[in-house]
DNA sequence: ATGTTTCCAGACAGGTTGTTCGCTAACGCA
DNA sequence: TGCGTTAGCGAACAACCTGTCTGGAAACAT
């Protein structure tokens, strides 16, 4: 049933126009008939796929995240000191290869929903593997594993963001991910050359 | 000129109706008309104020913005260790005492512009600050001063946006203050209990 | 008390939304 | 290949929202 090839053809139009045009133009400036004109597709014929464009723009963010998962999973057993690592290298990699879908969600696009999907997917994930590490060795940890999820989420949106906003990757993945696990490790007012307080 | 008390109670009522209605309903979701009618205002008076819905908002952040920067100011020369300490202290109470803005805004309404007004106002002070420092201890940072903000404000925002969502505050603000300074100083793998890989 | 400024209610054209209608063309499957 | 099914099209619809402009009433500062 799904199996349509019209079907696919006009949600891959729209889907792309959204992307398009919201990254052009923002996402509450544009109507329906933009998006369908753009995509070259009758108007009524929107109304029969989505309620509007807010679900075509769920559901567009909804499939990146279940492509990203999947490409998480493999690369989380793969790694010895937990997120930092190679899971990040991965993302950065889904990051450059959806560039743009990864601009308009990260930018807020949405009254910030779609954001949130992804901060949350991000979170729980982060949650997870907090709670299972400080399991594992037994410790009981100083730190609230959901703040300390919150945080590492934080960190992340934020990178991606900076990394994602230039034309040109502003440094190589690899090199990103080294700074990374280096605050992880270290902390952050040893970066600025800072003396530990006592 | 701007001390008619007509102005003040129409802007004052505008600005009580939108933070009430985006909290409840999503600012797209808003007509000018839902907003004028709440704040028992005529939609025409509006227009006389505002362009439209973004700038009032725009107007509403804005203000908030200032109030913090007043509210930082002096917090800053009360602290040895940089930002997390007094200053992040006085930036929850603050979320706490405008709580339904601060929620709002973190959550991204209105595409996310006055999220980015609050992130980069952040991100100025902060890479200010950093930069500061590694001169005062003349040493040339291994990390580079933008990254190394944005990375902070991006903590900082998402520590914000999981303490304001909270009914009642999840933890009190100097045990948020307390771990943040910690995972500043110690990394954090050494949080959950994790030993340091070589 | 007075001249000025703001607010109000109502009306306006232009655009957007979400739904409905036959009709046509493309589809999957036997 | 042919057939029954399904998606797409284009047009039309009321309901709503936007931004602007009136003239008159009310509140303001001084």
């Amino acid at each position: 049933m799904a199996e349509d090839r019209r079907i696919r053809k006009t949600r891959r139009a729209l889907r792309d126009a959204l992307v398009g045009l919201v990254l052009e133009r923002g996402f509450t400036t544009l109507s329906v008939e933009d998006i369908t004109q753009r995509a070259d597709v009758a108007r009524a014929t929107f109304y029969s796929h989505f309620r509007d464009k807010d679900e075509l723009f769920a559901r567009v963010t909804r499939d990146l995240l279940d492509e990203l998962d999947e490409r998480l999973r493999p690369a989380m057993a793969e790694t010895a000191v937990g997120f930092t690592g190679k899971p990040v290298l991965e993302m950065l990699g889904h990051a450059r290869q959806e560039r743009d879908l990864y601009r308009i969600v990260l930018r807020g696009e949405g009254d910030g929903k779609p954001l949130r999907m992804f901060t949350e997917a991000c979170a729980r994930v982060a949650a997870e593997e907090f709670r299972g590490r400080s399991e594992r060795n037994d410790v009981k940890p100083r730190i609230d594993a959901d703040l300390l999820a919150r945080v590492w989420v934080g960190e992340q949106v934020s990178v991606l963001q900076w990394w994602v906003e230039h034309e040109a990757p502003p440094m190589p993945a690899e090199e990103v991910v080294r700074m990374l696990l280096d605050l992880a490790l270290r902390g952050r007012y040893w970066a600025t050359g800072f003396d530990r307080p006592s």
